[in-house]
DNA sequence: CAGGTATCCTGTCCGC
DNA sequence: TGCGGACAGGATACCT
């Protein structure tokens, strides 16, 4: 199952869900597992279950905001409470018809929406993590993330592409860079006409600052077509994205370059799939 | 410090 | 047709 939510994927699903639950008080209806992590991935965290609590869940909250930074998004309520969703790897929050019944973990009433609010997930590798106020969820987003790749200025993202590791990995890092995924790390590097593999070191500051504008230029023609749908993800309405129409090489190792017909090259970058173009991507990147 | 690997998890796809 | 195993990867712990 290939299904990845990145950036563009949950802006998406923030920009669909505000208009529907903004205003509105939630109840929570149905709790399907008790065994969520606290947090997405990771081995032996611990699964919470004292937190899976309504109280936690924004039970009989008003929602007076939706905040996205990188791949988080926060449900914030007018009482204070937060509600942070990361959707991992098959994750969806949802309100609208035809949802999949399986999986449903959370499911919460909306007031006034014709439909429930749903939190399914069927690898679990997502999860749900509560905060008590916005002071404590933003004091975890800047401990724990770097500036928004679609948000922050491409100085911001350049500036943080540094030391000897490979500048994909640099990419993934949600400390350095917040919200990139394995499909659009390669979209932006194709884009930038950078060779993955090349240490950020070995970038001047021309192709630096280069390939940050790839990223937000990347994501950004994303966001604007509703995320790519690969296979599971849907928008918060249930609607499929579009943006896998734009994948330049993501998931076309062996198949020819769009913009040079050369072979496109296919490895294992720090265990992802990794494609580029050895002909368009040199090492160091391409010359402007 | 950087990279590799195992772990978590389930649905999908492949070969036999 | 069916079944076992490889594969997909976001985040993290641990080892080299």
């Amino acid at each position: 199952m290939r299904t990845l939510p990145e950036l563009p994927e949950i802006e998406s699903v923030r920009r669909a869900l505000a208009p529907v639950l903004l205003g509105r008080a939630v109840r929570v209806v149905r709790v399907g597992r008790h065994d969520m992590r606290a947090r997405g991935g990771g081995r032996g965290d611990g699964r919470a279950r004292a937190w899976m609590k309504r109280d936690a869940l924004l039970h009989g909250a008003t929602i007076t905001s939706l905040e996205r930074r990188g791949k988080r998004l926060a449900i914030i309520a007018a009482d204070g409470r937060v509600l942070v969703v990361q959707l991992g790897m098959s994750g969806q929050l949802v309100c609208g018809p035809g949802i999949d019944p399986t999986h449903r973990h959370v499911e919460w009433a909306v007031r006034h929406a014709g439909h429930p609010l749903v939190f399914r997930d069927p690898r679990r590798f997502g999860g749900l993590t509560p905060y008590p106020d916005a002071r404590s969820l933003y004091a975890a987003w800047d401990r724990e993330l770097g500036p928004d790749a679609l948000e922050a200025e491409a100085t911001a993202l350049a500036a943080r592409l540094r030391g000897l590791r490979s500048v994909k990995s640099a990419l993934l890092d949600q400390a350095a860079i917040a919200g990139v995924g394995n499909i659009y790390a390669d979209e932006a590097l194709f884009r930038a006409g950078i060779d993955p593999r090349t240490r950020c070191r070995r970038l001047d500051a021309a192709a630096v600052l280069r390939l940050a504008e790839s990223v937000r230029s990347t994501l950004r023609d994303a966001v604007a077509h509703g995320g790519s749908t690969i296979r599971d993800y849907r928008t918060g309405r249930n609607d499929r994205g579009r943006a896998q129409l734009l994948h330049a090489v993501y998931g076309r190792a062996g198949e020819p370059c769009l913009a040079c017909g050369s072979k496109l090259r296919g490895t294992r970058l720090g265990g992802r799939a990794t494609v580029w173009c050895g002909c368009c991507q040199p090492a160091g990147g391409r010359r402007a």
